[in-house]
DNA sequence: GCTTAAACGAGACGGTACGTCCAGTCTTACT
DNA sequence: AGTAAGACTGGACGTACCGTCTCGTTTAAGC
């Protein structure tokens, strides 16, 4: 007859909340996500597994969601020192270091992982993780833009993706290591264009 | 005492060989890869499951293996009508229509997936499938130089991922749907560059 | 500190408790008792499972009051026509009845069962259930007694178990049918003895 | 298709067997039925669970199962010293010191709550505990009747449960303690039966 | 062709984790 | 204060697979 009786959001304990985030982000750290259990993370945050099948889906919705409370306010706009190149290059080394630390990076695969499978999870990742991030480089672009140093006639989202994308890719295939220089490359590379031009050294 | 004892691959039954990447292949159609489990492989294989174990490291080697196994010889050199702009878009399109074919799409996610869990697997992906795909593209990229339609002082590496990248970057994420128009504009703004117009017509 | 706090009965809910005695007995014919859960319980009765905890001790003891709330007022004396014999078969066919009848059969097992974990629950079942119609049949059997029917140096005690005894026995470990004719074998056997004895037949 | 796949017993590992059989039985005794669990039986034999579920439908079969393996060998005739009474107060004598000792009266109570949830257990505990000593005490019944002191027109069926079912009623439902001189009464009175003493003496 | 050692199918084994169910306790809001 | 509701910790349930380990049974190389 009825749906099958949702739990009522008002009376939650914020206490085992808390905990069950905590213990997977531990957890996360200490043993990796696919060694990661529902069981692991109960028995470590001191709750009932079934607190946790009350409130998330899925091993993954937790992982983002205890993700999402443990990444600090970073959402800043990206620096504007008015050359576009530097301060692209500056952004993409950053992300470079981010992928080569090995906790953000087992965590930030774990999660690539797991939107293959949860495709909801993967819109909620764009949401709150990498649409903020990569607004805020639309937003340095239109800077550059209005500065002369960027083409009117873009599509921002198809740009911002020629400039992330090649280090992701990268990373995610592990085709080759990923340092600060390929970060350069790239920027510059998608700067100037793959063609032959007498003004492309600017 | 002795190590491991290896088996005489000379010894190996070809016959089930072919019946286990043939199962494995039919599962990962009909149930997708994160539910295939080497029992089912087994099963359906008709096969002792000491038989995979034997030969195959892990679930994701068997995958690997019976992705090769099924895909049709298509390691060929890219077209080359002398327009390295329209080539290009053709191969993106045809990659594009690869990613949104579904059964390409749920086998290559399996892979990707696994590779994170599994470095060498990764190597191997990319020395098998992906390496010669890049390799092709180089050929052609290195052919329109010398037409003089690319730079020539270009890291041959950075460039086939600048061109390939943003795809992969869409289709794992699923930022946003994948079409052959997004093809086109990664083609012509990877060639174009970002800069303003005045330089780019080149 | 404190003792744990005995609840006030003056404050009772009768309709709480009568809800809880009506489910009780609802679920027992519905699902039968090893399925019987606290839970339903509180579910069907529409009352907090703290309502039920509160008042008695254990799934036993509800079933138990549930059982002494729905059954008939049925503890009168027995017939006594003056044939001890007839009267005793008589009282052993309905006892015979009573046990093959699907909904007491299994709530008496329930009973039975539960008395073996919990000898408080025992004590009161004799009282109250089984305490009762022993008491009557020996009133019955004194009045034989006094009719000279039966020998006067007898512990009635004794004398009740051999009569309900077999019948009883039978029943639980399921030796075989229960069946009026075995209730009058009984009765026989019970007067007469085993003896060869000239006087048998009376 | 198919029934649900049933195990080759002769693969079945002796080994499992004996340590389930073993820690069941040391279970039973150090904490009782009632809270004896699978995952206890399993842990403590150093077995997986499905081993258990493999080979027993349930906890009762593997309870029975334990106490067949630990019993010790009894089954044999009764005494027949040519006095029946005596011998048959030897006996019941006998198995009142049986319910009274703690073990066999917890398991003993384990297996009566059992076969009330189960009946096939309770015919196969009928074939294989029950009935053997019933079939001794008809044995010595006949070795009465041909003696003289049985009368002949007896179902032996029913003299032994008015033998053996007055104990069983007593100590199942705790009316009151079972006693040595118990076992004397009741084999006195169902030799005699309940008729005044005229026809008694025999 | 016969022997023999390997790979093979089958599947039982000790385990781990799953997701569910319910016990019994605790909390909150209502009567 | 007792209650209805229901979230909580805890723990057993029975299931699904894991990867290992026997079992006979092919099967193919080397004698």
């Amino acid at each position: 007859m009825s749906p099958p009786k949702a739990p009522d959001p008002s009376r939650r304990s914020e206490r085992s909340r808390q905990a069950i985030l905590d213990a997977t982000h531990e957890l996360l750290f200490d043993i990796g996500y696919p060694k990661l259990t529902i069981e692991a993370i109960a028995a470590k945050a001191g709750v009932g597994k079934q607190t946790i099948y009350r409130w998330w889906p899925s091993k993954g919705a937790v992982m983002f969601d205890s993700l999402l409370a443990h990444q600090r306010e970073e959402g800043g706009a990206l620096p504007d020192t008015g050359d576009v190149e530097a301060d692209l290059k500056l952004v993409l080394r950053a992300t470079v270091a981010q992928f080569n630390d090995p906790v953000l990076d087992g965590m930030t695969r774990a999660l690539a992982v797991e939107i293959q499978n949860d495709p909801s999870l993967g819109r909620e990742m764009v949401d709150r993780l990498l649409g903020p991030q990569l607004e805020a480089t639309k937003d340095r672009i239109r800077s550059a833009q209005r500065a002369g140093q960027i083409a009117e006639d873009l599509d921002l989202s198809v740009v911002v993706e020629m400039i992330f994308a090649p280090l992701f890719h990268r990373w995610m295939l592990r085709t080759a290591p990923l340092t600060p220089e390929y970060a350069d490359s790239v920027v510059e590379m998608a700067l100037g264009g793959l063609r032959p031009a007498a003004c492309r050294a600017g």
